[in-house]
Parts: structure tokens; sequence; C-alpha cells
DNA sequence: ACACCCGGGACTCCCCGTTTAT
DNA sequence: ATAAACGGGGAGTCCCGGGTGT
């Protein structure tokens, strides 16, 4: 069993330097000796526990599913009001993309190169718009937003808007000022969809990007 | 001279095989002979008018934004309101995106490998966020966006939506619905940012996406 | 050593998509480039399993006589008649030229230029005049073909006309006729050599070349 | 006017050199400064007198025809039989192929690139197969060859055989028996289709190969 | 008569994913 | 689990050759 034990720590450290390998190069720029260096194993380690490239990449893209799922389907759903919940499932994420090489690894992997992984193409934008709809359909029933706006629109254009922050931010100060620029994001996503009576909170509620 | 001229289109023809491949793969999963493949030319052809993977990368990019910086200080200037001009703007960008592979290929070399292009990374989003607050700035003196928000914010988060809604479109139906999806972008920013009295032209201004 | 196999494999595309190209242009018109685009390997490859150009060039060489020692040493021996045995040698030697393209390209290099080849030049004539000449001589045996001629001089004759019989038909129609103009080929020459009280078969015997 | 007969000289010069180096190597192995080396000129005066490499090649094959039609339509029609005539006509085109460097080099670069010269591919083969059958007729009514075998059907067989024979004897001994040869085909050839009577003539009439 | 321009293509070199032997 | 070997990928170098201006 103590075998077992520090078989799995081996895998999760490959997994962690392919995370953070896939996550700074790109696929084919990626290399096996970068990741085993990283984790300070050696390549029969890696291929005894995975069958190769492609696979250890694949796995990185199940935890990075994983990792987002998790978050959606999270803690916020019960405490909060629900633009209180989607302001900080956003947060989250991007906490989580900032933070763990292996939703950044994942992510990239999929986004740049998903001719390569074509079982995982259920891109993650799905998840998202779907998680963050569930709010915006409680934030309506609590009045906060009006009735009159088709919940899966908004909940796109709030994903949208959020990722092109990330975007923008990064092409910009490599994240320096990413909460920053999301709460900003955040300011003028309410100013658009709030009811005129919940103006005043604004700044308040976009406040909660950080936590 | 008159040698010259087939040089200016060896060069021209072979830039714009490079802007396709590099706008289907990755920097480092594209290759040469993809390149002169596509181009129709040799390698000897390629290595005379360029030093390398690298610089040509670079050349591509450099065509790029000037075709940005042609769209931005383009024409939208004179015979219509700040608004229509942004509107218009945005559209246009992403008319090209769609349609150039030197603007998509510049951009996904800078975005995907911004390590390899340190001196173009944050060149675009400038650009972009410069000419859209141009355009902002004309619009408050119009009176059709409040004077009590900071035009360089409403410009970056113009921006980052409009990069925020190609992305998630491409993620979604490869661009299949890319201007559907602005038009609705630019409703939500403009519900967020246009004067209250001006909010019944919201349709009519987002229409103008579609030229 | 089960990793030889795909080496092998490998090895092997490559030599036939040299047999292509080679076959349709000539040794300096065709280029590496081609053959590992009509290969679908790279460059690496090729080098890894050949020397370059030219040795892949004598290799295909090499397959061509292979080809042509099997047929000539081949099956028609033992169940028939000298005559007939001859007969259905060119017209296998022929079903060989048009058919395989190593075959096809192995003959031209040496054909066009001889003198980057001298080791393989005249190879190809004296195995096809050696392998007529035993056909000839079980002829004369049988009392087929009249005792006062000389048998390497029979076996020339018919080599180099139905050579000829290929050049000239490829050069009138590509070959299309190649069967029919061997038939007619076969005709003369047996007119010329059989024994009198043989004539009548002479249709038979050259319909051999049809199988 | 002696201006021009100088500059004849040059162009018949330039066109030896061409024919020389044409028919020691492939179209595309063959440079111009061989030519220009061969010639004793320099690449000015090449280019004063022809467009280029391909014009040149042109003008070498045009020239290779004139000297075909020449012989074809030549002497031995009047004082000589039929069959002496057709012998002694493919003597002297081996004569030509042998002697003539511009004939060898036009016949080379139409058959090894006949793509190259699309406008010449009235192949040789046509001429000579026109003239043979010429002499044919005549030697049927002059009674020497029987009168139950097609005209064409044995013009064509001699030019192939003869064709072959100069293949053949160029592979193994690069012509050095190439009239030993012609003669000996040329007994199998008559053993073919001379009428009986004549049989005892063979030995005479092909020895008209050597003039 | 020469040198330069543009382009063609063989070849070298180094790197990397994978497998085998130990 | 390690080290070495295998099979292959691809960037870059080099030299040559046709054509053009001078």
């Amino acid at each position: 069993m103590v075998q077992q034990a520090r078989a799995l720590a081996t895998r999760e450290t490959i997994l962690a330097a392919a995370g953070v390998v896939f996550s700074n190069s790109t696929y084919s720029k990626a290399t096996l000796l970068d990741i085993i260096t990283e984790a300070g194993v050696t390549q029969g380690a890696l291929y005894f526990h995975f069958d190769g490239k492609h696979q250890l990449a694949c796995e990185v893209i199940k935890r990075q599913h994983q990792a987002a799922v998790t978050l959606s389907t999270g803690p916020f759903s019960r405490h909060a009001s629900g633009i209180e919940g989607v302001v900080r499932l956003t947060a989250a994420l991007t906490e989580q993309l900032i933070s763990d090489p292996i939703v950044r690894g994942g992510l990239r992997l999929t986004t740049e190169s998903p001719e390569l992984f074509p079982d995982f193409v259920s891109r993650p934008f799905l998840g998202w718009i779907d998680a963050c709809e569930g709010y915006v359909s409680r934030a309506i029933e609590e009045g906060d937003v009006a009735c009159d706006v088709d919940t899966a629109e908004i909940a796109r254009f709030i994903v949208a808007s959020y990722t092109g922050a990330q975007v923008v931010s990064y092409g910009l100060t490599e994240w320096a000022d990413i909460y920053e620029s999301l709460e900003q994001t955040w300011r003028f996503i309410l100013r658009g969809i709030l009811v005129a009576e919940r103006h005043g909170e604004i700044d308040h509620l976009a406040a909660f990007v950080h936590g």
C-alpha cells in the first residue's frame, strides 16, 4: 500500500508539472524533457504512469474540466443572492485560471489545438454559460435583473466579457490588474442589466470579485 | 528595376501563405514546408526574402498591425456619430479577423506565443483601445454617453467585450454566429453606457454591426 | 526488434515514392520535395534511411534489377516450350514496365543518365539477353528454331526488338497499344527464326503475349 | 553584310555547342555555362541570339527535325532497290545520330522531357515510319517482299528494331558495335520479310549498312 | 563582358517521442 | 526506474543557375 501511495504521488507530481509546462508553451513546443525536469522524475517514470505525451495532455484537460465543474456547481448557490453568486463565480474561475497551472494548461491545450483533443471539445464555455444562467435566473426572481432580457443571452454576454477581460488583461499587464479589470467589467455589466433601483449597489456588488 | 516587381510579388505570396498557415496552426506546429507548399515557392525563395521562420512570423504580425491601424484611423470618423463609429469599427475589425488570414494569423501568433514576440504583444489592444476612446469622447460630447464615466475605462471594456465575444463565438460555433453575437454584445454595452434618453435607439445602433 | 518493422515500412514507402517520381521526371528534375510529398514523410525520415538523392536512385535501380531477375529466372521454364517461354517472358517484362513505377523509374534513370550510374547501365540488357538465350537454346533443341543461327545473336535481336517496340509504342501512343505492338513484333521475329514447318503456329505463339 | 556573316557564324557555333551539351546531359542538368564554355562565347552573345535556355533547346530540336527530313526524303530513292534504300536509310539515320550532336541532342530533349516541348511532339518516329513505308512498298512492287504483309506494320517493325538496336548497343558498348549490330538486325529482319527466293542475298543486302 | 538579382534545391544538424535493454 | 538507442521531424545553410542590368 505504501508503494501505491508513492506511485500516486509521483503521478500527481507529473500531472502538476505537465500543467505548468503546457500552460507556458504550446502542445508541440512543450517537450517531455521540460516536464520531467519540472517534475524531477525520469522518462521511465513518466512512461510508467502515462502512455505518452498525448495521453498526458488529455489527463491535464480532464483535471481542468473537473475543477471547472467543481466551481460551477459550487458553494455560492446557498448563502447569497444570484447576482453575488455570479460575480463570485467569475472571480473564482479567474482565481483558478491564475493560480492553477493545470486549469490554465488544460484550457490552453483545448483552445489552441482542438483538433488534437476532439473528445474534449465540449468546450468549457458551455459549462460556464450554464452555470451563469442559473444565477441570472435567480437574480431575475429576486428582482435584481429586469425580466425582459433572455437569461441565456445575459449569461453568454457575462462569460464573453469576463473572458475578454482576462485576455486583454493578459495582453496588457500579464494579469497584474486582472481583479481590478474584472471589477470594472462587472460595473459596466451591472449598469446594463440591473434594474434601475439597484444601481446604487453596483460598486458594492462588483467588489465581490475580491472575495 | 523591373525585376524587383517579381521579387515583391513573391514576397507577398509568401507572406499571404504564411498568414494562412499560421492562422490554422500553432507557431511551432506550422512548418516551413507547409508555407512553401501553400505559397508554391521553394525554401530558397523564402530564405531570400526572410531570415527564417521567426522573422517571417514577425512580418505577418506587422501586417496585421498595419491592417488594424488602417481601420482604426479609418473612414468612420467623419460622417457619423461617435457611437455609430465605434460600432462600425468593431464590426470592421471583426470582418478583418474573419476574412483576412494575415490578420488572423498575426493575432494567433501574438496571443498564443507572446513570449516569442514580446515586442508586439500589447500593441493591438492598445491601438484598439485608443481608437475606441476617440469615438467614446465624441459620443460624450454629442451627449450620447453619460459624462460621469472614464473614457479609457469604457474603451477598454468595449475592446474586452468584443474580444470576448469573438473568442466565445469561435469556441461555440467557429464564428458562424459572430455578427449576431457582436450585435447582442453591443446591445448590452449600450444599455450600460448610453444616457437614458437614448435607450430607445439601442437596437438601431447595434444593427450597425451589419454594415 | 519489433521497432524495425516501422522503419522497414517507412523505407519501402520512400522507395515506392521515389519510383513514382523518378519514373515521371528526369533525375535532375525530380526533387526530394516531390519524393517526400509523394511518400508523406519528411526529409528527416528520408535521410535516415538513405544517404541522399543519388543513393536513393541507386536503390530504386537495384529494385528494378531484382524484379527483372525474379522474372527472368521465373516460372516459364518448366511447363512450356522454349518459344512460348520467351514470348511470355517479354510480355511479363512489359507488364512490369507498365505497372511497376519502381521498374519504370529504375529503367529511366539508367537509360537517361547512365553517367550517373555507371555500375548499373548494362546490367538489365545483359540479364534479359541471358534469360532469352536460355529459352532460345531450348527452342533449338526442341526443333522450333533453325540450328544455324547463333543463340546469343538471336537473343540480342529479341531484346533489341521488344525494347524498340516499347520505345516506339511510348513515343506514339504512350503505351496504349503496347501489347498489340509486341504481338506484331513477335510475328515478325518468329517469321525470321522459326523453322519453316512451324510457321503455321506463328499467330498462336505470338498470342502468348496476352498471357 | 560581313557583320551579319559573323553573327550567323556565332549563332551556329552556339547551336552546335548546345547540341553537344544537350546530347550529353538532361535539359535541367545542362547549364548555360556549359554551353557558352563549349562555344567559347559569352552569356551576352548567347542572349543576343536566343531568348534563353528553352528557346535555344527548341532551335536544336528544329534542326534535328530538318536533318531527319532531309535524310528521309533523301538520295536513296533513285538509284537503288527499295530494300537497299531502306537499309541505307537506317544506316544514314544511325550515322546522323552518332556523328551529329544536334540530332542526338534534339532527340534526347524531346524524348526525355516532352512536357517542355509540347509543340514538337510530332515525334520523329512517325516521319521515320513514313519514310520506311515508302521503301517497303517499292520492295513489294519489286517482288522482294511478300505481298501478304501490311507495309505500315513492316515499317513500324523496322523502325522499332533499329531503334532498339541503337538503345541496346548504347547500353552495352556505347555504340562501339552499332554498325555490326545494325547489320545483324537487318539479317533477322530480312529473314522475316524477304520472299524465299531472295534469302540468298540477305548477307549482301545487310552489308549496305556500311555504306 | 560582367556582376548582381532572385530563386531552386540538396544536404546538415539538432531535437524529440518512444522503445528496449539492463 | 535508468540510460541508451531508435526512428523521424524540421529549421537553417549552402551553393548553383537563369536571367537582367550596366
